[in-house]
DNA sequence: AAGCCTGTCAACCGCGATCGT
DNA sequence: GACGATCGCGGTTGACAGGCT
């Protein structure tokens, strides 16, 4: 059963496309117009399904495309666009001359969302990291478990580890130093060289932002009650790769051979406070 | 120098929407 | 209204280039 396949797979070219093949497309389009994909590879002499017929053109060789980066304006009416819209990229791209859903979507996925982590906005919401949101995979540089990369899992149950840690209220300071703002933390990351001289302050979780839990009953549900060992994947560390990078879970992160790391790693995790912001981490 | 890793982006795939009969 | 054909969208994949170790 299931659908009928859109063309004969056997019988098509798939991959990149050859300037030849390029070049019979725009031919007969310039001839023909756009339309009838579905009988325009037989009619162009092509070996293409109608579906990639269409794509190549829309996405590619449509005269009207602009090519090039980016500017500054179209990064921030995408973001205000996508604020509005979602993920609606056919429509986006309808308010961006020159551009191709394709486009715009690839550039959200790859430019944007950094830009708007660094920001310290959600992409997803266009607000602050929501503190109902359990488990952040390592922002935007998580380590990828497959090829594909998914944003930051967001799940939307309520999880007390969370809580602390996600909404970027959790203060953590160098022993013996009064409590500084993770803002200025996490884009300098200046002086936090070793997970060791960190302290985490209870009392320095901004109640503002977050839904939390009492203190006695933050202890994480999937802690491990008899070896109090952190979930497996806390044992991970996360490579941050720009220097206002932070870990999305904790905030932080350190440098560690010139590269930033997270400080969220199990190396901590003997320290009964830290336990509550592994598992976020990696 | 070689192998690995990561980022980018063109292309593919599946599915819902729309159209035509 | 039912049904099949086609279109269009959004998510995902994979090739490739460049940087890093």
């Amino acid at each position: 059963m299931g659908r009928t396949p859109c063309c004969e797979k056997e019988h098509t070219n798939k991959g990149a496309w050859t300037k030849e093949e390029d070049e019979r497309l725009i031919s007969y389009i310039k001839r023909h117009g756009e339309g009838s994909w579905r009988s325009l590879p037989r009619a162009a002499g092509l070996l293409r399904c109608g579906k990639s017929c269409r794509l190549r053109w829309i996405n590619y060789l449509r005269p009207d495309l602009k090519r090039g980066n980016f500017t500054e304006e179209e990064d921030e009416l995408i973001i205000s666009l996508h604020s509005v819209l979602g993920n609606k990229w056919s429509v986006i791209a309808s308010r961006l001359p020159g551009r191709t859903d394709n486009e715009i979507k690839n550039y959200w996925n790859t430019h944007i969302k950094r830009k708007l982590y660094r920001r310290g906005i959600d992409p997803l919401t266009h607000g602050p990291p929501a503190a109902t949101t359990t488990r952040v995979i390592s922002g935007e540089n998580f380590i990828k478990s497959s090829k594909t990369e998914s944003p930051p899992v967001i799940e939307t149950e309520p999880d007390p580890w969370n809580m602390i840690s996600l909404a970027g209220d959790v203060l953590v300071n160098k022993a013996g130093n009064d409590s500084a703002d993770h803002e200025s933390n996490a884009s300098s990351n200046s002086g936090m060289t070793t997970m060791e001289e960190l302290v985490v302050q209870p009392n320095g979780i901004n109640l503002e932002l977050s839904i939390g839990l009492p203190q006695e009953d933050r202890q994480p549900p999937n802690i491990n009650s008899k070896t109090h060992s952190p979930p497996p994947y806390a044992n991970h560390k996360m490579q941050l790769k720009h220097p206002e990078d932070v870990c999305l879970c904790c905030r932080f992160g350190s440098l560690s051979n010139n590269r930033q790391m997270c400080i969220c790693s199990s190396s901590v995790a003997s320290d009964s406070l830290f336990r509550f912001y592994l598992p976020f981490c990696s």
